[in-house]
RNA sequence: GCGUCCGUAGCUCAAUAGGAUAGAGCAACGGCCUUCUAAGCCGUAGGCUACAGGUUCGAUUCCUGUCGGGCGCGCCA
């Protein structure tokens, strides 16, 4: 729809341009948008006051000419108006704002999707949670902001590939390890309190449990002060990486790809980025100044071997390798990206707790050095999440016990409550997550509010079966909708129109919560609607229309859920 | 100190790539069920968009600065 007004107005501005009302070499560039206030109609240009300047007259009068100039013989356009500063206004026709019903009959499940991104593969990394421990809900919200951005990529036409990163190489797995190996000889009897660093949790016991069922007392002449064992160390990776995959599970999210940071140590994957970068001449040794506002005392000089990751944006240089040779975890991360890279993906998609946010410049000065593309990286970040119950903050400590995990809360609330909450909010804001209203059967409680609305209408249906009348609601046809003519009609027809563009929107932008904000929406137009009108009218005409009307928004409600991943229930 | 995200109604948050008179929900107040689910609807009230400048036809949105908050800041991941 909104295509038929831009070209509307392209080849309008063309022909005043051939006819000289502006230069030759004038850029045609306006926008065609949504009016945010229904009174300025269904589509709204600016190109009037954009080209204002290049035709020399003022805006308004310019949009006089424009609006002169358009065709006249526009069945989809009942009227355009100038208004306000310079925007020409147009208003669908009655006809025209119909035709969204038979186009969400044609398309079903389809209705919303596009191609705009046909020919791009994207790849979206998400939730990379260490694998040390259970999942807690910040991990949780990005887990379901990743999946549903992946969701809406696809939706949009990009073929998207979902990556999980396993960090099982890092100093923090073979703490693990060693917890396991503590509560392990602890199993036998010795009595070893917990040292500096290991893992407290109760889930590091269930693990030993694991490791003794399956290898009895195997590991109990390996000292707990040794290095753990590869073979320890490997078994408690796999053994919280099978966690978070139940969890995730639960949530509805799989991935297409797990890939082991180990196996990029072990195919030299490090070696192979650094050497790259020294190919370019942007690794030095050298020593880093201490950070203003730190104390000199604090500090100690040490020689590093550097990236010139300031050579690309990035405040300092980086570090590749610690002191005693091993590499950074940055270092790992730069090959990390650069295995991406040369995987050949169009566009990187990263999802990170914000936290991580200090670390986008060096990775993206990275990516850059290594490919000279420059925006190939998107980093998304996802704030934090704050658990109530009943609006009391649920105080959480790791130390103390009372840590609450993933797993506790969607089993409390459901998958569908966990994730349309987690969307609710834009991922640059923390969030609230109160267990109690989450589940709450009313209508403060924004899920139940979209998912009544998608069940009543299932439930007019399962009304007109009863009735014997289901035979006669077929596919509407053009005459019987055009007995729709009520206000509340109209907006519902607009309203469904729109979202197609919100999923396009939602998706380029990476920002999810636009669509459960539409949901809302379209809800409370339909909550409206059913109100004030019977949908079963003695009239049998008007009747098939307002069910083919009511099926149309109940099925832009279920496609918009299941975008986020959320059940659209038919009773309640 | 530097970087980064944020600051919008009493509360929780939106605001379509810079658009017109900044919108919802909750809380408050007043209405609507002999009718398809009242788990709903309608109405009233509530604002110097933290503050000060700048960019332009036009700023909640972009730039600079100030104030206030979250996160981060050489070998942890």
């Amino acid at each position: 729809m909104r295509t038929i007004i831009d070209r509307l107005v392209t080849t309008t501005l063309e022909r005043l341009r051939r006819d000289g009302l502006f230069p030759a070499d004038t850029p045609l560039h306006f926008n065609v948008e949504r009016p945010r206030d229904k009174t300025h109609g269904d589509f709204a240009t600016n190109a009037a006051m954009v080209l204002a300047k290049a035709a020399r007259i003022p805006p308004r009068l310019l949009a006089e000419k424009i609006v002169a100039a358009l065709p006249a013989d526009q069945a989809d356009v009942e009227k355009c108006e100038v208004a306000g500063p310079g925007f020409i206004n147009f208003f669908l026709s009655p006809a025209s704002l119909r035709t969204i019903i038979t186009e969400i009959q044609q398309l079903g499940n389809r209705f919303g999707h596009s191609q705009i991104g046909t020919g791009q593969r994207v790849q979206v990394e998400f939730v990379s949670a260490n694998p040390t421990g259970p999942m807690h809900l910040g991990h949780g919200r990005g887990a379901v902001t990743g999946d549903v951005i992946a969701r809406l990529l696809q939706a949009t036409g990009f073929q998207v590939e979902r990556e999980y990163y396993i960090n099982d190489a890092g100093n923090q797995t073979l703490q693990l390890g060693r917890s396991v190996l503590v509560r392990y000889h602890s199993l036998f009897g010795e009595d070893i309190p917990l040292p500096d660093g290991c893992y407290p949790g109760e889930y590091v016991r269930e693990i030993a449990r694991a490791l003794q069922k399956q290898d009895g007392d195997r590991w109990l002449s390996t000292p707990w002060t040794d290095t753990p064992p590869e073979a320890v160390v490997t078994f408690a990776i796999d053994q919280c990486l099978g966690w978070i995959r139940d969890d995730l599970a639960l949530l509805n999210i799989t991935f297409d790809t797990w890939f082991s940071e180990r196996s990029l140590h072990q195919q030299g994957g490090i070696r192979h980025a650094i050497a790259k970068l020294e190919e370019q001449d942007l690794v030095y040794e050298g020593v880093l100044e201490a950070p203003k506002g730190k104390q000199p005392e604090e500090w100690e000089a040490r020689p590093q071997r550097l990236f010139r990751s300031s050579s690309f944006g990035d405040e300092v240089d980086r570090p590749l390798q610690k002191s005693d040779g091993s590499y950074t975890y940055f270092a790992a991360d730069i090959a990390y990206h650069l295995h991406k890279a040369e995987r050949g993906f169009d566009a990187l998609v990263n999802i990170w707790g914000a936290d991580h946010g200090g670390y986008i410049k060096r990775v993206q000065a990275a990516l850059m050095a290594l490919t000279g593309k420059k925006g190939l990286l998107d980093v998304r970040l996802v704030q934090m999440v704050n658990l109530f119950r009943g609006g009391q903050p649920v105080r959480m400590s790791k130390r103390s016990g009372t840590f609450v995990t993933l797993r506790e809360v969607v089993e409390e609330a459901g998958s569908d409550a966990v994730r349309f909450w987690f969307l609710l909010r834009s991922a640059g804001a923390s969030l609230d997550f109160d267990l109690e209203l989450a589940m709450a059967k009313t209508n403060d409680n924004p899920i139940f509010y979209v998912q009544y609305a998608h069940a009543r209408v299932h439930s007019v249906w399962r009304r007109l079966q009863e009735k014997g009348l289901a035979v006669e609601a077929g596919e509407a046809s053009n005459p019987q909708l055009a007995r729709l003519t009520e206000p509340a009609e109209y907006d519902l027809m607009r309203l469904m129109s729109r979202f197609p563009e919100v999923v396009e929107q939602a998706a380029l932008e990476k920002e999810p919560h636009k669509v459960p904000y539409y949901l809302l929406e379209l809800a409370a137009a339909f909550h409206t609607y059913y109100n004030g009108h019977k949908i079963l009218d003695e009239d049998a005409d008007l009747r098939t229309a307002r069910l083919a009307l009511i099926r149309a928004a109940a099925l832009v409600i279920a496609n918009g859920l299941t975008l986020l991943g959320v059940h659209a229930p038919e009773q309640m």
